[in-house]
DNA sequence: GCGATTGTTCGACAATCGGAGTACAGTAGG
DNA sequence: CCTACTGTACTCCGATTGTCGAACAATCGC
């Protein structure tokens, strides 16, 4: 199964932005983020519930729009934070918005010292 | 015509991205942030065309997530993005997001020198 | 007060989204 | 080979989105 990930330069903000606008995939996103090696349903897993076929579908954006890269290994599929690529597109954004969803869960949780 | 706008601390970055996540919203930004003083007949201007009411949608979507102010003027809404608001809860974020917008109407137009 | 300007509200519409169930395909391991 | 596992493809559904036209409300200038 061969995936058609959008090259560094196809990366567009707009998709990108609209691809993070969502709670799942951005906590996809944080899951990736926080290192280890992930799969599809892993991630599932620690991300709770949530039927296979739903998170497909956020596979698709997140590698549509340039943010994962998908990479068959076995009967698995690795998932991949394509940092660099971002990074290089978009200098500061994803840190920005890896600690922006941070303190945002910090604040909902009542938190008083992020 | 009193808007509600969310607080500071209301703001959601999940509601910010996808706010941005969207083309029209994203110029819109990008013409506020340009500077000047703008109401929502200039920047409809500035944008090209686009029909009152479908605007009047973007605003609110806008103003929702807190990326805009609209402040009542007379017969005009005065339009501000909120920048220090946004800068405070997501350091960083909005400049990213807006030279990212840059860069990639840059390569877009295939300019060689961004 | 009258007409022009500014922008909202409302209703309609097609398109897309997010979620899910079922079926299917590929691989690993016994 | 047969079964379990991983994940996609397909299809369906209700909700949301983006766009627009028409009607309305408020304000300004004359």
């Amino acid at each position: 199964m061969a995936f058609r990930h959008p090259d560094r330069d196809q990366i567009r903000i707009e998709d990108v932005l609209s691809a993070l606008g969502n709670g799942v995939r951005l906590s996809v996103v944080r899951v990736l983020d926080a290192g280890g090696e992930h799969n599809c349903t892993s991630v599932l897993n620690t991300l709770g519930i949530t039927a296979k076929s739903t998170m497909t579908h956020h596979w698709r954006v997140l590698r549509d729009s340039g943010v994962i890269r998908q990479q068959p290994s076995g009967r698995e599929n690795l998932l991949l934070l394509r940092r660099e690529d971002l990074d290089a597109r978009y200098p500061g954004l994803l840190d920005a918005i890896l600690s922006g969803a941070r303190a945002d869960e910090a604040l909902e949780r009542g938190d008083r010292s992020p």
